[in-house]
Formats: C-alpha cells, structure tokens, sequence
DNA sequence: CCTACCGATCGGTAGG
DNA sequence: CCTACCGATCGGTAGG
C-alpha cells in the first residue's frame, strides 16, 4: 500500500516487494499468481484501512447529516495524518487507471462508486430527516462535498499545502452549516 | 501527449514512441537526450496546447468576474470535447508525480499552481471590482471553484459520468451567480 | 537518422 | 519458500 500510495498500482513490482520483504522474486510471486492479482489484492488491503480508518469510525455518528459531517471529517482527518504516504488511495488508483481498461480500473471504479454512494445514502437521510432543506439534491450535494475532500488531498500531495484542509473544512460548513 | 495523458508520463516510452512513429528507439532519444527531458518536452507541450484551448480564448472576456466565468468555462468545454483521450493532462501528471521527487513534478507543480494563480488573479478583481461581495476570500473561492472541475475531470474519466460537467456548472453558478 | 548493442529490470515459469 | 532461468522491454550508448 506505501510504494503503490507514492509510486502507483504499476510501480509497484514484484522485484521491489521482493528487495523489501528480504524474499525470493518467485516466493512473493506464488502468492498472488498475477501482477494484476497483486494490484487487486493490494487495493482490497486499502480499502480495508479505509473502512477502517474512516467509514467505521463513523457509525458512532447518527445516521443523516451527523454521520455524513463524521464521515467527511474522518476522511480529512485521515489524509492529514499521512496513514499512506502518498495520500488517499483510491483518488491515485483512479487517476493512474481511469486511461486503462481492465480488472484493476473496475475494482477502483466499483470500490469509488462505493463511498460516493455512501456519501449520498447519508445526504439523502438528512434530507428526508429535515436536517437539509428539502430542495437539497443529493447528488449535487455529494459532488461538491467530495470536490472538497478530492481537491485538499491533491493540493496536500502536490504541494504541500496544509491550508487546503482548512479550506475544505471551511467549504463543507458552508454547505452543511 | 495523447499516450502520457492515458498511462502517464512513466507510460510514455521511448520503444513506444519509435513504434508509434515509425522511427527506431535511438532516433527518438537523441530528441530528447533523456527520459525526463522528453517528460518535461510533453508537459510543455500539454500546457501550450491547455493555454491555446482554455486561457487564451478567455482573454476575450472582460478581466474580472467575466474573465474568471470564462476560464472554468473553456476549461470544462475542453474536458468535454475529449481533447486529450485522458482528460486533463495536469491532473493527471499531478497525480503521478505527486509522490515523486524531482524536475517533472517540480515542473507539474509549477504548471498547477499557475492556472491557480491566473484564476486567484481574477478573482480578487472581481471582488475589488464589486462583482463579488467584498467579504470573498479569493484562495477559498478559488478553492471550491478548482475542485469542481477537478472532479468533473475525475468523475469523468473513471466513470464515464458527464452529468458531472453539469453539476461541476451548477456548484460555479451557485459561487458566481 | 540508422543498426547493434549494453546492463537492468519487468512479469512469469521450471523444477526442486 | 528457493535458485535459475525465459523472452520482452526499459533507458541509454557506440559507432556510423
């Protein structure tokens, strides 16, 4: 998860896993079968962590507009704290592999859908709730408040830019209150 | 660029350039002298193409609030006209080199920031002109503004989703009215 | 611009 | 899990 967070679902070789676990260029092969296998199992691990590190965390929060403000938070939180050295996963799973079809883009389109469609369950619920107004669009909604998280990792990753979270922080209160 | 912009800069071959264009391998190389040189020639060359298709056409727009509408507009007119079979050829380096040091993402990072600065540039015009309420944080607007072009981009790419396109519009005239 | 080559590394296999 | 290897490809070089 560390070398594919900083150098890509490609650059991470079974060479340079090898070199890193002190085995066999074969030894590390023989679990996994396939590169492609080694990319998807190494997507399922952060995916894990993901759920763990964020989605988890959250169901603490009540379902609706406290549970989408948990989640969001938890997602910065997560990003802030460097848990993967190149950031969140899954935004550089799909740059890398939105050009290239295959099994690997599928899984990270499907695992993508996956939150956004979480994000929306939980808009959906404030709405109906009365926690939003009930002109809200969910989907609307969603896009801006995933725009925010999406655009503060890559400007942290890029740049180097802490500010960016405020910023994003400061975007979603904006829409949420 | 059309190769680098769907399976990166790394992508990019030098083999795979000479196949494309009929050369050997030594005859594209001695274009560029290196691997990085002939990184850094596409992404000057992404970006001349992006100023032709985005910022210039702007130029036409009165400096201010109409400046700043036309830029994110030319520029989601351009993601959506398939201009480069991989999107936004920044983001996507962005996302690559974020985790790499050296010249390329050093240069990508220039290249980034740039656009951010013309869009910053024309926002605080705006403000100062009294197109915009005079309490506007430019960096904050700018900010969402990128994000949702940001995600349009992404939302299209990995999802062939162009209903993005239009929220990403809808999230900019809710800012800029 | 070419052919012919270099050492390194890639994913993957044979055989133990 | 290992050693030893395969053909393909990488960036790059020598020499013309």
């Amino acid at each position: 998860m560390e070398i594919a967070s900083l150098e890509g679902l490609e650059g991470l070789t079974i060479g340079r896993l090898a070199t890193e676990f002190d085995m066999s260029k074969s030894g590390i092969f023989r679990h996994f079968g396939s590169k492609q296998e080694l990319q998807l199992a190494t997507l399922e691990r952060a995916m894990t962590l993901f759920r763990h590190e964020v989605i988890e965390p959250a169901a603490a929060a009540e379902p609706g507009l406290d549970r989408l403000r948990a989640l969001l938070a938890n997602y910065l939180r997560y990003l802030e704290r460097d848990v993967l050295p190149g950031g969140c996963f899954l935004t550089a799973a799909g740059a890398e592999f939105d050009g290239r079809p295959g099994a690997v883009r599928d899984a990270v389109a499907a695992s993508s859908r996956g939150w956004g469609r979480e994000l929306e369950r939980q808009a959906k619920l404030a709405r109906d709730k009365g926690e939003l107004p009930a002109d809200v669009e969910p989907a609307q909604l969603v896009f801006q408040l995933s725009a925010y998280t999406t655009r503060a990792n890559a400007a942290y990753q890029l740049y180097g830019d802490r500010r960016a979270f405020r910023r994003a922080r400061t975007a979603i209160t904006k829409l949420l209150g």
